[in-house]
RNA sequence: CGGGACGUGGCGCAGUCUGGUAGCGCACCGGCUUUGGGUGCCGGGGGUCGGCGGUUCGAAUCCGCCCGUCCCGACCA
């Protein structure tokens, strides 16, 4: 492609608002452009990225056999009533002119497996693949960091259709494959981590991870690479204090003023470990829960929620009424009417605690003789505690989701119907799968793995261009019909080429915004090139020379490209 | 939804406290200059100061309401 004519707005400040790297440099680089909150325009040249990701996930999709289809945007309400999703507080609800209720798409195993109960129907349907690039909708509460968190986005979405759960397992297996082979070809660093199910259900799921600060999400993985998991169902070996012996009852002591255990590790002189923190929150049926973990943990809510559904935190005045204390004295002894989950790490030795009564504490409380509760993990994993398959100490890291794969068995073709007869004849539900992918997340990761202080510095597979000719000189001159040559072998080469071939522009300028752009290879035409060369060339990563004879220049570019 | 901040030309900002009719850099247009790292000089165009209402002789500036955008938290298929 030739500049000269064409759309691509740089900036030399990013907008006041932009956070991230990513969001930064994909608006000073002209890819993309914001229309309001959590909406963004791609341009050209961002498009060009778009579609590379695009098509690298194409390529794998079909490569397992998967087949791509097109569903509409917006739906009949009835479909998401009947798996319990309409009234999502994120879901775009409409009417239209009939005064029929529709919503916008948030994603579409609904409309799959609506398709899915009227076309299959036999065991020699199965298995099938389908899958679609799309866009989504979602009313977020609140969009952030560019790109990464918008209101609406393309997803490549494919769901899987098995007849048994050993199925599912293979096609589950298969994408699995297929995504590894679309972050490594898009030169990702990336984990795949075990996730929580959450809101989509189903029996088993992981994510793909690209490690970014600018990330929402945070894994904990082991060293070796024999655990990786979302710190929302991470679990960890936590270090043991050394207990001594257990009174032979809980002791009472007065700890005036007492009210966090910072405080009252420093008052008793004892390790966070040996105290017990207790939290107290109301589920959505009213009942009150005590939860306790170590003092040195953070209790975690999302694994809270998996023991004791929906819940907030107590109010003052309800914790008074149920325990007679006030938050910082609170413990499990003698409590009644309430709700008990301790974290594993309190069912072992025994652990300071407040004796509900304001100003006191209990030493030497042993869970199961001075108190009951259900035993479950509700900590927040931290750094360095043990990773639970090796022992070696664990990695906390942002990431930034770009996939997901879900394990979804039956729970949408139950509900929809989406049944096949067997080789008995007899009736069964389809077993599902469903696995994401967020091309524009994966460029705006690539940034953020990819960028220096001139800009962005893209993996081969997703620059807007292979190649970025800065031509200085006039088009007419004879710099300027070399550039002409050389970028029409470069093409028969099979290399995308961007030429820049405004007049007008300075070639400092030229030079400082294909930096920006980030294109893996420069190469620069002007006065000292001809008539004897060499050809300098400009490896973006690292922006080192590589300069190139003429003789057989083009064919030399290309050689260096491919051993990028 | 809770907390915080911001909104002045395309982008980045000053001016607001202390009211007097809008300014700087970049970008854009014209001329000259320059021609390998956002060139230099000269001359231009472009802004109902987010909106509505109020106070005042007079509001970007003070007051009220609303809208928008971002950040932290909550939430997040």
């Amino acid at each position: 492609m030739r500049l000269s004519g064409r759309l691509w707005p740089t900036l030399r400040d990013a907008p006041a608002d932009a956070e991230a790297i990513s969001h930064k440099l994909m608006v000073r680089a002209g890819l993309v452009r914001q229309l309001a909150s959590g909406l963004y325009s791609f341009l050209p040249f961002g498009l060009r990225s778009l579609e590379r990701i695009i098509r690298i996930i194409r390529e794998e999709m079909d490569r397992i056999g998967a087949q791509e289809l097109l569903l509409p945007v917006m739906h009949p309400a009835e479909i998401w009533e009947a798996t319990g999703r309409y009234g999502l507080d994120e879901q775009f609800r409409l009417q239209d002119r009939g005064g029929r209720a529709m919503v916008l798409g948030m994603t579409h195993e609904e409309i799959i497996t609506w398709h899915a109960a009227r076309e299959l129907r036999s065991y020699r349907d199965l298995p099938q693949s389908w899958y679609q690039f799309q866009t989504k909708l979602r009313d977020e509460p609140r969009p952030k960091s560019g790109i990464l968190r918008v209101r609406e986005f393309i997803m490549k979405d494919s769901y899987s259709m098995d007849r048994d759960v050993a199925g599912l397992e293979a096609s589950y297996a298969a994408h699995a494959g297929a995504y590894s082979r679309i972050f490594d070809r898009a030169g990702l660093v990336w984990y795949m981590v075990e996730s929580d199910v959450g809101m989509m259900g189903g029996m088993g799921a992981h994510e793909y991870m690209a490690p970014s600060t600018a990330g929402e999400d945070t894994i904990a993985r082991s060293p070796g690479g024999a655990y990786a998991a979302n710190v929302e169902l991470a679990v960890s070996v936590a270090g043991e204090p050394d207990f001594g012996d257990a009174p032979a009852a809980p002791e009472p002591f007065d700890t005036p003023g007492i009210g966090t255990i910072d405080e009252l590790a420093a008052f008793t002189g004892l390790s966070p470990r040996m105290l017990a923190k207790s939290v107290v929150v109301v589920t959505d049926d009213g009942t009150p829960v005590l939860a306790l973990v170590r003092g040195e943990h953070t209790l975690h809510e999302k694994k809270l929620a998996h023991v004791v559904g929906r819940h907030r935190p107590a109010q003052p005045d309800e914790i008074r009424e149920w325990f007679g204390a006030s938050p910082g004295s609170l413990g499990p002894v003698g409590v009644e009417g309430v709700r008990i989950v301790a974290d594993p790490t309190i069912a072992r030795g025994h652990h300071v605690t407040g004796a509900n009564r304001d100003g006191v504490h209990l030493r030497g409380v042993v869970l199961g003789r001075d108190f009951q509760a259900e035993v479950a993990d509700i900590r927040e994993v931290l750094e360095g505690e043990g990773c639970p398959v090796s022992g070696e100490p664990l990695i906390l890291e942002p990431v930034i989701e770009i996939g997901n794969i879900f394990k979804l068995g039956t729970k949408y073709s139950g509900p929809l119907g989406a049944t096949y007869l067997d080789q008995e004849g007899r009736e069964q539900p389809i077993v599902m799968g469903s696995y994401g992918i967020g091309p524009a997340r994966v460029l705006a990761a690539a940034i953020e793995q990819g960028n220096d202080e001139a800009g962005i510095v893209w993996p081969k597979a997703l620059a807007p261009f292979d190649v970025h000719m800065v031509l200085v000189g006039d088009a007419g001159s004879p710099q300027g019909e070399y550039a002409e040559r050389l970028f029409t072998e470069l093409t028969g080469l099979g290399l995308e080429v961007l030429l820049d071939d405004r007049a007008g522009t300075k070639p400092g300028e030229k030079f400082v915004e294909a930096e920006l752009l980030g294109c893996p290879v420069r190469v620069t035409i002007g006065k000292r090139t001809l008539p004897d060369g060499p050809l300098e060339v400009q490896v973006r990563r690292g922006r080192e020379r590589r300069d190139v004879p003429l003789d057989g220049a083009a064919a030399a570019i290309r050689e260096l490209w491919d051993s990028l």
